[in-house]
DNA sequence: TGTAATTTGCAACCGGGTTGCATGGACAGT
DNA sequence: ACTGTCCATGCAACCCGGTTGCAAATTACA
């Protein structure tokens, strides 16, 4: 993804493109799948983790990021490219390997969805396999 | 749940009924819903953090919980009342209320299935459905 | 009852993440 | 350019959930 690309989509979504924030949202656009706080923290060891956590907020708030929790005990993050601020759009199964460590997006498989019963009232829905995966097998 | 099944279902997954892991196998049995280890500290406040901690560790390497990832950052844990040690049998959909904080179990919801690409070897599947509950409604 | 193994409580620690505060840079209006 | 305001940033201190080291208490069992 081009770093022009990348700051147009901050722009747009309302957050400020300083230096370091595109620094950060180009890491989470080259990673290719959803990575922790910590990975960007080692990866741009010239950003403070204050500024991180902080970004990220940013960043949750204005809809440019999803949020997957793959029970690792720290969340993950990925840009979110659908333009819509709903982020129900592109909505895809993760797969957590339990050897790498590594969450990764199954893009082409969609969630499959569930019949609630009456009174239960759906905002998201999160799909998580865990297992090995193909490189590590 | 009797005092005297769960002390059984304890014994017969190996692990020893002593008085305080008997009170927290019971505390999980009345919640009836898969609850955390911070809701345990504060309903058994007369058994350390320490001990509940290494408590559900050992519950957990016996197979007599399930635990459930609900994004919350804390794990919560349910009883696992099929007698397999493999936990597959009653796999079922949660719900976490974005109100309350809490996760509910509902086991008439069996999880849909996917089809994983080639090379892909899934152990465990999660599904959580975020939104509001009934009682918050 | 005596001895070994296990459980327990307490306190200290750990790791991920956030907050308080002071600094510094960007931008706007004069 | 000068000044003031706003906001991003770095640093350190803190917070919270959870775990670990260790000594004391309890249990199992001969």
């Amino acid at each position: 993804m081009e770093k022009k690309e990348i700051t147009e989509l901050m722009e747009r979504h309302g957050v400020k493109a300083t230096a370091n924030r595109t620094l950060i949202a180009e890491a989470l656009a080259d990673a290719g799948r959803p990575i922790s706080m910590g990975e960007l923290e080692s990866e741009l060891d010239t950003i403070d983790k204050s500024n991180i956590s902080r970004t990220l907020a940013a960043f949750r708030a204005a809809h440019l990021v999803h949020v997957i929790e793959d029970g690792s005990d720290s969340v993950r993050y990925e840009l979110c490219l659908s333009e819509h601020n709903h982020s129900d759009s592109d909505v895809h199964v993760h797969f957590y390997c339990e050897r790498c460590g590594k969450t990764f997006c199954l893009p082409d498989i969609p969630v499959p969805s569930v019949n609630l019963p009456q009174g239960w009232d759906a905002e998201t829905v999160n799909y998580l396999v865990k297992g090995i995966c193909p490189d590590c097998r």
